[in-house]
RNA sequence: GGCGGCGUGGCCGAGUGGCUUAGGCAAGGGUCUGCAAAACCCUCUACCCCGGUUCAAUUCCGGGCGCCGCCUCCA
């Protein structure tokens, strides 16, 4: 079987060591671009990645707060209810700026919050007569099953709004105190109009904003443009005690409260869909840069297009949502993923059955090209390897370096026709694959789902099949690790190994196989 | 109304002032094969409309038409 013969190309490399990675200088300068990588070795680069940053509206050079570090925040879902193929997209195309950006040599601390307390959420748990934990813990668990099976990694740190609320209050406080909001009836309000730069990200002119669109009935504010930091909680809601009287946080606030208090002030990047930039992001730099004395909050905001279904935006309040889970039941992961990679993540995608079904094909060429390979230890086509590079330091253009990738297939499998050597083409297969996280994985743990459960069961995790579990697993030992709880990760490693699976660590993030 | 984006060959989808074709899927031809399948190789169909700039525009500029997103919750 092809599984020997298919390193786990999620399996990252490490980089920092040897002089290489961060740390690499040229004639004692630091190359500031870092490196791009050949058969796993870094070569130092000055090229810099373009990115294109929506404040600003336009491409610019990706130079981080740390050299060699990127800390990274993205907006991750509302867990109301299932995922559906728009929050996929939007966790795909992080997931591999996460790979390429690591990939390239830099160390990534990669932060993804669940808003688990929000109108919406309370609505549903009335609805399903349950609470809204309950709510938040099954629409979670889904989004984390559906995440798996995309491949996406497991984040560094995943921020949970309800397990921050003493630090969403302390910020409130520091906008009270310096003037930026107002308690008012329970509520708490940030004065919009108190912060000169506010519209700076979305291209809004304040004055111009329509009024009252943004005024709810029961509401206090002093202007219709205020949004809520705290509100005063209704009966049978979930509350909070706080300075201003028991109440639950306003939509924006955790996500401004976690991403400082996990990445601090002027971090990289902050991710998240086009149709965030307004109100919510924009009312993160608000109450941010506000509470930090306006210092930037943010370097680069990078925001995915919308997934649409007959030419219309695919959302819940649309009614016209594909479920994620449903799909991924129906066709391959990879395949999905593949999907989606395919357009340039700013780039609106419309979804249809068909597009997968054409995904599956290609899919079966990437993958069978790898299995007439077998084992290789060359070096990568260095040209392949430039290819890709230009193609992802271009704004992360995945379209393109698809292209590549099909490129070397396609020579690839010329040399193997004629009995030459292809080693460097499936190294640069391999290298490429790893990144975009298309690669065939070497084995599946379904027949360990027994042992593996009561080692989920062991650590508090939970998930639905084999491979959720080990994601879950992993991402609960990463977790560990950076609490520096290392007897806990120890076991958790432990624990893995009697269940079969193996755990490895590299700079491109936790690897596991089968032992 | 304000802000932003898009319009590429049968379908999906990059990109570019002329140089060598993006790439994938589909289709056609071929190799291989006991047959079939699989796999591989080769080939094919472009740049919404109208002006302008230019030796040369799908690519730049202007106008038009069409589509989409945000301005309220939304990945």
């Amino acid at each position: 079987m092809p599984s020997s013969a298919v390193p786990n190309t999620d399996n990252g490399q490490r980089t920092t060591e040897n002089g290489h990675g961060p740390r690499a200088s040229d004639n004692g300068r630091r190359a500031s671009g870092i490196g791009y990588r050949v058969s796993g070795r870094l070569i130092p680069s000055r090229a810099l990645i373009q990115v294109y940053n929506t404040l600003g509206r336009s491409m610019q050079p990706f130079e981080t707060r740390d050299p060699g570090h990127v800390a990274m925040y993205v907006c991750g879902p509302t867990v109301q209810a299932a995922p559906h193929v728009g929050h996929g997209r939007q966790a795909v195309a992080f997931d591999v700026i996460r790979r390429y950006l690591e990939w390239r040599g830099y160390s990534v601390k990669y932060v993804a919050n669940i808003t688990d307390i929000e109108d919406k959420i309370i609505a549903a748990a009335t609805e399903l007569g349950i609470s809204t934990a309950e709510v938040a813990e099954r629409a979670g668990q889904q989004f984390l099953d559906a995440y798996a099976r995309l491949r996406v990694r497991p984040y560094d740190v995943t921020a949970v709004a309800t397990d921050h609320i003493p630090e969403m209050i302390e910020m409130i406080e520091q906008l009270l105190e310096r003037g930026h909001a107002y308690a008012s009836g329970g509520d708490v309000y940030f004065s919009v109009r108190s912060l000169p730069t506010y519209g700076e990200l979305s291209g809004r002119i304040v004055d111009e904003l329509v009024p009252g669109s943004r005024l709810d009935p029961g509401e206090h504010k002093r202007d219709p443009l205020d949004f809520a930091l705290w509100k005063a909680s209704k009966p049978n809601e979930p509350t909070w005690d706080s300075p201003w009287g028991p109440g639950r946080p306003g939509w924006h606030i955790e996500c401004s409260a976690m991403a400082l208090k996990e990445l601090g002030i002027g971090f990289d990047i902050h991710g998240g869909g086009l149709d965030l930039i307004f109100p919510h992001h924009e009312n993160e730099i608000a109450q941010s840069e506000a509470a930090e004395g306006g210092r930037p909050f943010v370097r680069y905001w990078l925001h995915n297009g919308m997934v649409r279904l007959k030419g219309e935006k695919m959302a819940k309040s649309v009614g016209n949502i594909v479920g994620l889970l449903d799909l991924l039941d129906q066709y391959r992961p990879e395949a999905v993923r593949l999907f989606y990679l395919r357009a340039h993540y700013r780039q609106p995608i419309d979804f249809a059955p068909e597009l997968v079904v054409d995904a599956e094909a290609a899919l079966d060429r990437l993958w069978a090209f790898r299995r007439r390979g077998g084992r290789v230890d060359a070096a990568a086509d260095r040209a392949a390897l430039e290819r890709f590079t230009a193609a992802m330091d271009d704004d992360f253009n995945t379209a393109e370096a698809m292209g590549v990738l099909f490129d070397v297939v396609r020579d690839g499998n010329r040399h193997l026709d004629s009995g030459e050597d292809a080693g460097p083409y499936l190294a640069a297969f391999d290298e490429i694959v790893g990144v975009l996280g298309l690669g065939e994985l070497d084995s599946d743990v379904d027949d360990l789902l027994e042992s593996l459960r009561d080692v989920a069961a062991r650590f508090g995790v939970t998930g639905s099949d084999a491979a959720a579990i080990v994601f879950e697993l992993i991402a609960a030992r990463t977790a560990a690790r950076g609490e520096r709880d290392f007897e806990r990760a120890d076991a958790i490693r432990f624990s893995l190994a009697e269940a079969g699976v193996v755990v490895e660590d590299g700079s491109g993030g936790t690897s596991w196989h089968r032992s």
